[in-house]
DNA sequence: CTCAAAGTAACCGTAACGGTTACATTGAAT
DNA sequence: ATTCAATGTAACCGTTACGGTTACTTTGAG
């Protein structure tokens, strides 16, 4: 399967408050929940891992409490918002263990595992070079049309 | 969640085949099964996938009937078996569609597209960079200690 | 004290995956 | 032509994870 659509949803906070940044305010989980489409309690479970990552502050209690970016855009990239919402490993090994008199099922692990975390390792350089800024730009840009 | 593990099933199977390759027999899905641990059923769907792809032969019927590499193992690269065996894109797009009349709303789903299909690009040349001979020398090599 | 909003636990429907059983089909060997 | 070892495939199952919802408690600014 692949890399859950809480990855998508958290990025698409980020970047409705990253653009909504300038106005200084918390932003309550219903205001956001209205852009992305989904509900607040779903929202707000993801907000908790972002809080948690240290990339949002939150707010509680009366009017005005709720949600914003504790960094700017610039500062806040693809990766860190990867590490703070996706946990498991991108592969997995064998559900059952593989046969471990057998030559390759006893040494086929350590050497999958290696050239797994490389592999992970080039998305998350990519991801790395791309921040909430860009998104938020790209996203007005392909808006427009 | 994760890249299934019918991926490292199949890079287990072909591994498996790479290493006893130079007996040029047709190995049946029960004997492969043997090291892999798991059941010939499953592998047998993987395999299909895999002939489809061009990188195992079949052979039915009678004593002797199997499966063998259709290529030389170095010929054979981690990203071959991952397009033969994984189908749906890495990264998920919203399950619900977001709101097309905010700003953001709007234009993040092409501007996810492009990162995301960029990532996926940076993880594929990485696997692309591997052989089925690279992971039988690997595997040895781990099995040793 | 009020009250808007977060926090959280519980539950549900759906989907996908790995695994199994059962049966039809293939085709080399004799 | 028959045999039979093996593939091909459909059907089903249990488990897990995810997104979504409801309902309730907690927070804390005004």
């Amino acid at each position: 399967m692949a890399i859950v659509s809480r990855y998508t949803i958290a990025l698409h906070i980020l970047t409705w408050l990253a653009f909504w940044a300038e106005k200084d305010e918390f932003f309550p989980s219903d205001r956001i929940a209205n852009s992305v489409g989904t509900s607040p309690v779903f929202l707000r479970r993801i907000l908790g891992q972002l809080a948690k990552a240290g990339l949002v502050l939150v707010q509680h209690g009366g009017t005005g409490a709720g949600w914003k970016l504790a960094r700017r855009p610039e500062e806040i990239s693809l990766l860190d918002v990867y590490e703070a919402v996706v946990q498991t490993p991108l592969f997995e090994l064998h559900h059952s263990q593989p046969n471990p008199s057998c030559i390759i099922g006893n040494g086929i692990q350590p050497a999958l595992q290696e050239i797994y975390e490389d592999s992970e390792e080039a998305l998350k350089r990519r991801l790395a070079q791309e921040t909430i800024k860009d998104l938020v730009g790209s996203s007005l840009e392909h808006g427009k049309r």
